[in-house]
DNA sequence: TGTACATCAGTGAACGCGCGTTCACTGATGTAC
DNA sequence: TGTACATCAGTGAACGCGCGTTCACTGATGTAC
């Protein structure tokens, strides 16, 4: 008797994910139908309702995904700035890359976030996850900062939800005009001056 | 013969762009139903087509509407801001003022722009309202701080870019948050240090 | 390794509901004299 | 100001399509011996 799942079904799985994700952020939430995602996966709907039970979970399956990985990746990189580069302009830098995949993401994320205005329970999963990649963020900033010979002057965590409006409003006019304002951009010009008018040399250096 | 339109229809007209923004930004563009937006306005489907030919056509002009307003509102707050609060933090405090109504325009615009991502046409009329916004805010804010006595060292239209981005980023978390992140606290804490660091002190001051 | 059987995964037709849109109509507004 | 008529604005029933969801089924995967 098999206690997990075979073989087939993480596969599956994954290529509905797989599909969603850009099936929604071709046509967004609503207008995203079923259909278009499974066929986009190359099965039929019934193995969408095999593997979830509504639009909407699958949908909140997407965003947890992409979440786990979103935090992850932020400590990798900014831990990954190596010393020669140790500058405010490094780290804005890094700050400033935007992956093409990233597109995808933020419109579906995006959707998230409209939903979970609306609804409370989808703000507790988004307030969740949102802290958790605030508190990455303040710590990688503080730790790099300190490797600088500085220190924030604000508080740590608020100095993160700066740096994500910055990035997540950078993005919405971005994508709206890519050849005005490549994404980024914003990050790359005004990070470094920001971070240096919210930080002071530390007093051991 | 009457040339023009009769008495009735400006208001109808209003009844139901009222109540299509209140209905859209607590359902979405597409979970919204044209039944319920008549419903709230007291109407019936029928006069929903006589004044509009499309759901979308509607919310065109919903989004007009807000923006030749918003355009407006700027200008007025920052020019009264009166000589003896002439200073960063004063100019930052304006910029924090977020009244209750900008939730549901908030949640519309949002919307708004994630269709101007995927839709051209959308985002054509989108980057010309924006463009409007920023040459008014560059404006402003350029002669505010020559009232204070200070020059922007960074391109105008650039640090406009940076406002919005931040206010929209930040309205993003607040309405999520409300309690955590009351809307305008990032512009009230963070704005005032950023134009400082953006801005030098005028030749001839 | 091979066969028999049990369970699991995915198929695809069918259902039913909701909603955008249409249209023949009735009452309201405006014009002419 | 009042009446007759024309046009306009809004009514509400009906249509039809698309899509989310269900379900009886078939083929695939895994187990036992």
């Amino acid at each position: 008797m098999p206690k997990g799942v075979t073989k087939r079904r993480p596969r599956t799985r994954a290529a509905l994910l797989g599909a969603a994700l850009a099936t929604f952020a071709e046509h967004g939430f609503r207008a995203a139908s079923i259909e278009q995602i499974c066929e986009r996966a190359g099965y039929t709907r019934g193995a969408f309702y095999s593997n979830f039970s509504s639009k909407e979970e699958l949908f909140l399956a997407l965003f947890d995904e992409h979440s786990e990985r979103t935090v992850a990746r932020i400590a990798e990189r900014i831990d990954a700035i190596a010393d020669e580069q140790l500058t405010l302009q490094g780290v804005a830098d890094v700050l400033a890359e935007i992956e093409p995949a990233e597109r995808d993401w933020y419109l579906v994320t995006t959707e998230f976030t409209l939903h979970a205005i609306r609804d409370p329970q989808a703000a507790w999963v988004l307030a969740q996850h949102d802290a958790r990649l605030r508190a990455e963020i303040a710590r990688c900033l503080t730790g790099y900062l300190a490797r600088a010979g500085r220190t924030l002057t604000a508080d740590p965590e608020e100095v993160a939800r700066l740096l994500i409006a910055v990035r997540e409003g950078g993005l919405a006019q971005s994508y709206v005009e890519p050849e005005q304002l490549p994404p980024g951009r914003l990050e790359r010009r005004f990070l470094a001056p920001l971070l240096a008018a919210l930080s002071a040399e530390a007093e051991g250096a």
